[in-house]
DNA sequence: TTGAAAGCGCTACCAA
DNA sequence: TTGGTAGCGCTTTCAA
């Protein structure tokens, strides 16, 4: 068995709270000699004295661990940079306020009803959340802190939120396609975040861009790819096409490159492609991917210490956190061709 | 405060350990009636009852939940696949047995002395293991099982182990290179893997290889190139310099194409490139990149899953699990032009 | 079929 | 300057 506090106290003929004190700084009232302290040192070390987190946990209500919570937790896509920046910005502030991190299975069924009150986590960082009412009080009835990612300023629970303003990235790219003469843009996304907030609300902002730019709207403007990828065949071989399709992430702009390539259809000359998510991944694609950025490292950062700031007691008021979209231009967009115009 | 057992159990006029055995199914020898069960849970529904996680752990020396341990722990690459099929893998096997997985910081310092027997977790999953004395008498000391990735066979202590085929990898590579005429083939990586044993795997691997080819060794075939970046023009502009490159990982392998296309070197006309790692990633480098394979996810997964066992009491005998590697042939290797070839 | 008691390892609180 | 006592929430063990 593991060595105890009270076998070192034992063992340097002490009490167990002066080797509490000692090695942890723990009771406040007690006083050790340097002598004494120096014993205390001396001996847990040649017992290998380990101390027992657990025990520590539990007996001050505090873990020192945060809860990673994902809606959906699939698995991690290998072709886009979103998930390492977000954890990049994640451990980084985790591990310099020496919190542990912990990701958590069977989140969607619990709707993490069974992580908030287990006492495992001092606080919950909720990515990409969605709003059924079930989490809704679950939320309300926490007993730690919680701050949610990707999550919109006006809907759900009143916690801090982060959030990219999901308008500004849309107008920037459609004003940038519109500039370069386009005058049919599509927006593509998967059938699954058609129900996600954030896929909501790049729809909105999609649609407002487009209006504000005196676009016609079209027939199948806003495409559902991933169930049926003839979609974009019959699309782009209809008489009036789009010259040119915003997508919803990085993932999904690069599979409309390859399958543009399997039709024939050149990009960016046929056609024009913007992705979402703008990480160093675009400029590994062919050819190098235009892309609305969102600094994702940083907003994870962010989330990070507002969630442990408000575990240690200093509550920042619960509010939006809204970052600036940008648009980094690279390859895959251009003038459309004349011939397409019409 | 939060619905203890014990509220529970006053609520329903029972006691504790008939909570406990409705609720947990503990305590071998109690037995409740159907009746009072009922109105157990009905009582512990009504007053919100959650179970405290950090309490049953403590009691039952039992966390559910994995330890991750880097041996250094930096940034996650954004630019190639395997964190993210090593994660996909880890994950997808510790939420199929439900557990936690955490990350915890501070790793290189502590050289997991401090998590090892800190009561924390159950088991650890040790991710790139250097061999310094200090982490060989911990984990000998470990009171919890530990199963290592990425480790070679034949060094370090005595725990299951997880290896791809280096020397297979290296091989094909090799032999793929010297099929296509190239005489002179380099290695590249970065300085830091220089220590790691994979490193040292990698370059024992390559020289093995160049050997059995008959290819002649040349000065600087062994190339450590994130320090001094101007060393692969050096190379480059030599009279005799080699016609292709093994690189250690896909990153590297990417910086080195970009650097190609800086100096004026086009891949695969005047300098071969292959990778490291095959995943998704190599298909959207330019040219598409050549690289060794090992199955990462597959063993992140199988390793996993062995610790598990270990963990729950079906020892696996502590042996090594080495696991084949193949080529994946793509565009960034072709025949090496006349010219350079003298 | 049920309950009481004891204690996991540690630290807040109170007493000396 | 030091130590004892009690108890965090739960479950193991023993008694009824």
């Amino acid at each position: 068995m593991a060595t105890t506090i009270r076998d070192v106290a034992e063992a340097a003929g002490v009490s167990a709270m002066a080797v509490s004190k000692v090695l942890h700084g723990k009771g406040a009232n007690v006083r050790v000699g340097a002598e004494t302290a120096e014993t205390i040192r001396r001996v847990a070390n040649e017992l290998h004295y380990q101390p027992n987190r657990l025990a520590r946990s539990f007996r001050q209500q505090k873990t020192h661990t945060i809860g990673l919570v994902f809606s959906h937790f699939g698995r991690i896509g290998e072709l886009d940079g979103y998930f390492a920046a977000f954890l990049n910005g994640v451990m980084s502030a985790t591990f310099q306020s020496e919190y542990g991190l912990t990701i958590c299975p069977k989140l969607v069924k619990l709707s993490a009803n069974g992580v908030i009150n287990d006492g495992r986590f001092d606080g919950l960082l909720w990515c990409k959340p969605d709003y059924s009412v079930q989490s809704a009080e679950s939320i309300e009835r926490s007993e730690i802190p919680i701050v949610m990612m990707h999550a919109p300023a006006n809907q759900g629970p009143n916690v801090p939120r982060f959030c990219c303003d999901n308008d500004l990235g849309l107008k920037l790219a459609v004003e940038h396609l519109v500039e370069l003469g386009h005058k049919r843009i599509g927006f593509v996304m998967d059938e699954f975040n058609r129900s996600t907030a954030e896929g909501r609300a790049r729809i909105a902002g999609y649609r407002t861009a487009v209006a504000e730019s005196h676009l016609e709207s079209f027939d199948g403007d806003v495409l559902f790819w991933d169930i049926d990828r003839s979609k974009l065949d019959q699309m782009m071989t209809k008489e009036q096409r789009p010259t040119a399709l915003i997508v919803f992430s990085e993932r999904q702009a690069v599979s409309i490159l390859r399958e543009a390539e399997a039709l024939g259809i050149s990009v960016p000359e046929d056609l024009s492609v913007v992705g979402f998510d703008s990480t160093a991944f675009c400029d590994t694609t062919r050819p190098r991917l235009t892309a609305i950025s969102q600094p994702i490292e940083q907003m994870a950062y962010d989330a990070t210490n507002v969630l442990i700031s408000n575990i240690e007691g200093n509550p920042s008021p619960s509010r939006s956190f809204i970052y600036p979209c940008g648009l980094d231009i690279r390859e895959s967009t251009a003038r459309p061709r004349i011939s397409v115009l019409r």
